[in-house]
DNA sequence: CGTTTTAGTTTCAAATAATGAAACAAATTT
DNA sequence: AAATTTGTTTCATTATTTGAAACTAAAACG
């Protein structure tokens, strides 16, 4: 029932998929050796999860070379999750128009176990980074689209994720305690959108609000994001309307879609 | 050994991955009743796969509506498996390049169990749809990228893939016998190029090259699509130099990135 | 309002699969 | 040719998975 440490990855299953995330955070191609020297498992041990996996094909291994990659039935699986699971698909159209409006960088992200997920982003620039950003992951707590989402959470949920925070000091503005932070969090639910005053990178701000189901439940977030060279935080704040209007939008068409039938 | 049917599925990793594609299979969310009625496993043992891997985060489960429906876990080896695994992060800018110049549909495929994995995609009118494109699967006989990548296959390998595949006359022009299939990879293996002359759809042609590595390994291919009512046949084959050109730029690049040091 | 049906969850002995130390093989280095 | 490094297999032991059936909760029915 209780773990205390994370040790507890359930049954083989765990065991594999804690193989396949290793492999993937390597983030380039690797042999078995490598593998085994930070692995936590027995070498045939690992070696069967591993041939398994390959098997499965959801890692390739280049028999000539001996190294391993991802395999592409992820690639397939993933296709399926982003659709259906992300927001990313439902709120294009909407995000799409709030960028024409705006011009700034806009991020749409859910939340992952407490941390920041990226489902879709938009650039004024440079338009079509897309799949190179998005499954990017980020922190929660000095991030205002991490700390949009973590306000609309319940109680239970949001303790949880107050807890699986770094607190790392990114800049003098970072969030650094639990307490703090649930405060900011109380303040921003009551307001209905959050900022990131420099509190990830100095000179990054942004402002952020939730996108709610019905229920009130968190669904994700978005962003509009600028440099302090660009915009003033007041400045910041003349998209607020557009920000919030987009949400709702958005919520609207997430809800209409979700559970046909 | 050898079994026949699909059946054989490597120990419980191999199971769990079958219900992960069956749900990602539905392309909606999903209730447990539905996936068990199409499930070749007991209630119980679905039972208990299922939440496995809602633990490990391949699968989300909204306790209110009971929906399971992928997991954000997906999302995020996503992200990693497409920029490792899969040529589209080499092969980008030469892809725009091509685009730019042609003016046409193009694909960047990869051939995963004798199918077409599409891994990215321009589009002369619509330039952005790429993560809604990339992972789509295809048929290897019947399109100008499939066969391209089959033509080059060693042996062994190549006879696997004629087995694979389903001899469907889309068309007229449809292949539909592993030998007429044959003949044609070996035409295509002599002529470096192939050609889809309708034979997935009335009215769709395409001209295809292979991306090989040093050792003339397979690792890919590209093709530029158009249609019957915009080119002929010796219209589309004006292209042939640039795409060669262009899959020769693709080798090289992931040649000299693929292994470090 | 109590009964029946349906959907989801738990149990437990039996069956099966996973484990890992150690042996083995192949390739590489000394 | 000997030693080392890397990858693969073996097999008795151990742990997990299995699934029929029992159980619970909630909804549909009479």
């Amino acid at each position: 029932m209780d773990k205390g440490t994370a040790k507890n990855t359930d049954g083989t299953v765990g065991k594999a998929l804690d193989v396949l995330d290793q492999i993937a955070n390597f983030g380039r191609p690797v042999r078995f050796t490598e593998v085994l020297a930070q692995s936590e498992y027995p070498k045939a041990t690992l070696y069967r999860l591993v041939q398994t996996l390959t098997n499965l094909g959801m890692l390739s291994h280049d028999s000539r070379t001996q190294y391993y990659t991802l395999g592409l039935r992820l690639v397939r699986l993933a296709h399926s999750a982003w659709r259906q699971s992300s927001l990313a698909p439902i709120a294009r159209v909407y995000i799409d128009a709030l960028s024409a409006k705006v011009g700034e960088t806009i991020h749409l992200a859910q939340l992952d176990r407490g941390q920041v997920l990226y489902v879709d982003k938009r650039n004024a620039v440079r338009p079509i980074e897309m799949f190179s950003q998005a499954g990017k992951i980020g922190p929660g707590y000095c991030t205002g689209i991490g700390k949009a989402m973590m306000a609309f959470l319940p109680e239970v949920e949001q303790a949880d994720a107050l807890k699986q925070q770094a607190y790392f000091p990114h800049t003098p503005n970072t969030c650094t305690t639990p307490e703090a932070l649930r405060q900011e969090l109380e303040r921003i639910k009551a307001e209905g959108v959050s900022y990131d005053r420099e509190e990830h990178e100095p000179g990054i701000i942004c402002i952020a609000a939730p996108i709610l189901g019905s229920s009130g439940k968190l669904i994700g977030a978005l962003s509009i994001t600028t440099s302090t060279q660009r915009k003033t935080m007041d400045g910041l704040n003349s998209f607020r309307d557009d920000l919030i209007e987009t949400t709702r939008q958005i919520s609207n068409a997430a809800e209409s879609w979700q559970f046909p039938g």
